[in-house]
DNA sequence: TTGTAGGCGTTATCAA
DNA sequence: TTGATAACGCCTACAA
């Protein structure tokens, strides 16, 4: 089987085959590729040319263990399978590969054991930064970045911590405008669909929720709460769940879009109309939200801003560079069409 | 500032500290860290302990530079920012995992060089294995794989390949079922709205929905094929243009779930009502495809084994096993609420 | 402008 | 059971 690479593993191609080709030295070769200054302008042609034609390829893995540098920055996430994320990656990819940066993602699952394993392979592949995004680490982050050694940048931590290099949005904030969008549409039962309360997502969200029921005199009500899991299955057993009691809501603000298509299909599911008999925002604006029927109204999260400015941060840290932190984003509403003046 | 790492770098704990620290020799740390027979029990009591201590993670960098293998598999995705990736990713992590390989995920955006970048980077890190989803490099992967000397496996490549190590779903296959589909529902006039024809999964299903028709004697009308994008704003656009026709079509048949949720929104935008006026199939089976209105009708991709198989593939080609090759999996009908019977 | 030699952190092969 | 010592592929003084 001429095709099995591993049955007749061709030989690696080293500054040693091109420097026996070329008839200079190992550090000849080495200066050459790296164009420095000192060397021959023709062995310097030459050098080249053996290397193209022998298809060389530097081993990172030498170079950095020398250079003490990988040009690799480390990107841990929470799971690749929400939208939120998969469109934080691109903007933390292309920032750090126009600086020379390579990253590798990898995913922890909210799960603290396999967050530390994913760094700790991070620190024994030694990578230059490390960008957490929905870290479960905690206080631990902060102690990481210090005896490891390695820059790190958190992007929406899940859980509170000390570490001052933190990206994120101003969900609280956020979570008061969308209700009071609701409220101003007159809806003054109003219910939150809640992402679980142990995330600091969750809970941020919730108590700007809380503040604008506050701040209008209304009436806080416990039986309006209803813990969901920031997916479509949680959003649709909650409107199931809070359309069948006595006095029901008629406006629901949910944790994200994906519980607020959730919630749109359980309206439907009871017979209930959106935004004629019932008002849904939801929060993020992934794409999804305006193919939907109807079009989710939500609140802008700027992920591509968060992704950039994470990033930054990370190479101000890299580069031993001032930088600004934590960083704080605002939100936008964005009016569609699930909301709807109160009728009932 | 004590908190910028970057500042004052902590010395990098390493088998020498350690030896200097127990008093032993390099090669006895070393012995005692891979748990090696050959070591004194206590002593190595003593060195793990002092490893412990000092916090010591090896340098995967020198260690894989000995070795000549670093654990690591590179997986070269198109995007992230699509579902049907996002899912096949954890299903090769999992399995990659648990046979001791950490792997680096990185993107290419269906672009040639950027590929080909991607690809240089994995060289340059030394990856044991490649495993490529939706790759562009056409034929170029095979010679990769020789002459890299790097095992690589292919998931549903974009462009044809003489590459032996695939794994794809019968695209054909699914296609002509989807079809089949609708036209057992009584539909006559059947459109497609396809991936670009460059694609041979958009080639695959298009033929596949052709054979459909052949087979039972409708005839080919090109009016009725539109190439879209593979994303919602295409199937809305499609579904747009094609109600426009003066003979329109009853049925869509959508090259997979997001351009189906699109021509959701296009009927809609139309007042055409699914499945009443008119049905629609998609492919794939994301997660959202249950919670569209209504739920989405659609081929089933099976993404795990995909990934699963894949995974399999390459770590036999690692290992220099036997192993199956190509592999083609099948589909499965989704039957939801988006398709019914003719009525026009 | 070029070559020699030492070292990056490990593993592996010998001796001891 | 342990210790020197030579790789692995590359970079970088220091010499020449």
């Amino acid at each position: 089987m001429g095709d099995r690479p591993t049955g007749n593993p061709t030989q690696r191609v080293t500054i040693k085959s091109i420097a026996r080709e070329a008839g200079v030295s190992l550090a000849t070769v080495s200066r050459a590729l790296n164009d420095r200054p000192d060397v021959h302008p023709a062995t310097r042609e030459r050098i080249l040319a053996i290397a193209q034609e022998l298809g060389y390829s530097p081993s990172e893995l030498a170079r950095s263990l020398v250079t003490r540098r990988t040009h690799t920055v480390g990107l841990a996430v929470r799971t690749l399978s929400d939208m939120w994320v998969a469109r934080i990656v691109p903007s933390i990819e292309e920032l750090a590969r126009t600086s020379g940066y390579e990253v590798f993602v990898s995913t922890h699952y909210a799960d603290v054991e396999q967050e530390r394993r994913v760094l700790k392979t991070f620190h024994s592949r030694h990578v230059d930064g490390i960008i957490l995004v929905s870290s479960v680490l905690g206080a631990e982050v902060a102690s990481l970045h210090q005896s490891l050694g390695i820059p790190t940048v958190q992007i929406s931590p899940l859980l509170p911590t000390p570490h001052r290099y933190v990206v994120q949005t101003r969900d609280s904030e956020g979570a008061q405008a969308a209700t009071e969008h609701l409220i101003r549409l007159g809806h003054g039962r109003i219910a939150h669909i809640g992402a679980p309360t142990w995330t600091l997502p969750g809970r941020d969200r919730l108590q700007g929720y809380r503040q604008a029921l506050d701040i209008h005199g209304i009436p806080w009500d416990p039986s309006l709460v209803y813990e969901g899991d920031a997916h479509e299955i949680g959003g649709m057993e909650a409107v199931q769940a809070l359309l069948s009691l006595p006095n029901p809501p008629t406006a629901f603000f949910c944790f994200n879009d994906l519980t607020a298509v959730g919630a749109l299909r359980g309206a439907r599911l009871k017979g209930a109309r959106v935004p004629q008999d019932l008002s849904v925002i939801g929060f993020d604006d992934v794409p999804i939200a305006s193919y939907v029927d109807p079009p989710l109204s939500t609140m802008r999260q700027d992920v591509v801003a968060l992704g950039w400015r994470a990033t930054h941060m990370l190479l101000d840290l890299i580069a031993g560079r001032e930088t600004q932190a934590p960083i704080a984003l605002g939100t936008e509403l964005v009016e569609r069409g699930s909301c709807a003046p109160r009728t009932r």
